[in-house]
DNA sequence: CTCGATCCCTGGACGC
DNA sequence: TGCGTCCAGGGATCGA
């Protein structure tokens, strides 16, 4: 079966990207004929969706930060877009209208070739948004840098010159686009970098290591087609393989990878984070939670 | 500006 | 086995 599915593992970058390449060979130049919806909740203008999809032409899938974008077209349309954020749970997959529906299917949009292209979320933390021109840019441009598409210049400026916690910041996607939980405790690990340590009080060299570690293991992690702890499978039905280099993440309690020091979680910017005590240093006055 | 708290939602893990 | 309870997570929002 060739599936999109995302596991017990909330979609991040890495895994959002998989999703995309996988989308964009499959789905690239099909036509929307309909849509059905079903609960629509996580959906901000159901209305729009149901009338702005039919007759458009899936022209591009692409990543934006943890957003799936379908850049639509059509002959008689401006160019919009689908916005898709897979939430924790949220699966898109092209498959045989045949094929049976499955629990949590919120969204079904007919192709012109026989196939649905199917939104599944069981906790419908995801969202989903059609929006075209202005609107459309402005939104996009809430968001902060693509780790891939900037430098360590622009992470420096963007992270440099705040008093926030550093886990706080990479999560912030109006800071950092795309990074999530996973990536963020294994970055600061990498870089040795308290997660509670703020923004502002980085030195030069640690906020350069940082960039160079996150997009490493962010690259890495797209190789490997993303993290999944149980069943994320992509295009060609394999699972992601990047969760097998976890350093920290979920393993609280086990030894530390560089020290054997026990991982140690905390919450921070109200974050469930892993990190090592002896190879990051908390900053001076910081409460421990948990 | 930054913080924590709260809500959204449901499946899975855990305790009894 | 079947309950109940807690937790996970990203993001929006609100008050401090």
């Amino acid at each position: 079966m060739v599936a999109w599915t995302i596991g017990k593992e909330m979609p991040e970058l890495p895994e959002v990207e998989t999703v995309a390449r996988g989308l964009q060979r499959a789905i690239a130049g099909r036509k929307i004929l309909g849509v059905t919806l079903g609960k629509t909740d996580f959906i901000d203008d159901a209305a729009a969706v149901e009338k702005e999809l039919p007759g458009r032409t899936i022209r591009k899938v692409e990543r934006f930060g943890k957003f799936l974008l379908l850049r639509l077209g059509g002959e008689n349309h401006a160019d919009g877009a689908l916005l898709v954020h897979l939430g924790m749970t949220g699966m898109l997959m092209p498959l045989a209208v045949s094929e049976p529906q499955a629990k949590h299917t919120h969204v079904v949009m007919q192709l012109d070739d026989g196939r649905e292209l199917r939104y599944i979320d069981a906790r419908r933390f995801g969202r989903m948004a059609f929006l075209a021109g202005e609107v459309l840019r402005r939104e996009l441009e809430r968001f902060g840098a693509d780790p891939l598409e900037s430098g360590p210049e622009e992470f420096a400026k963007r992270i440099g010159e705040r008093r926030a916690r550093i886990k706080a910041l990479l999560l912030d996607q109006s800071v950092i686009r795309g990074v999530g939980n996973i990536y963020a405790d294994e970055s600061l690990w990498k870089a040795k970098i308290h997660p509670a340590q703020l923004g502002a009080r980085l030195k030069p060299k640690q906020t350069k290591k940082l960039y160079a570690v996150l997009l490493e293991i962010l690259k890495k992690a797209i190789a490997l087609r993303g993290s999944s702890i149980s069943d994320f499978l992509d295009a060609e039905g394999l699972p992601g393989e990047y969760q097998r280099h976890h350093r920290v993440y979920g393993r609280e309690g086990e030894a530390c990878f560089r020290c054997g020091t026990r991982i140690r979680r905390v919450i921070v910017a109200g974050r469930s984070s892993c990190f090592c005590p002896r190879c990051q240093r908390a900053p001076r006055g910081w409460k421990k939670r948990i």
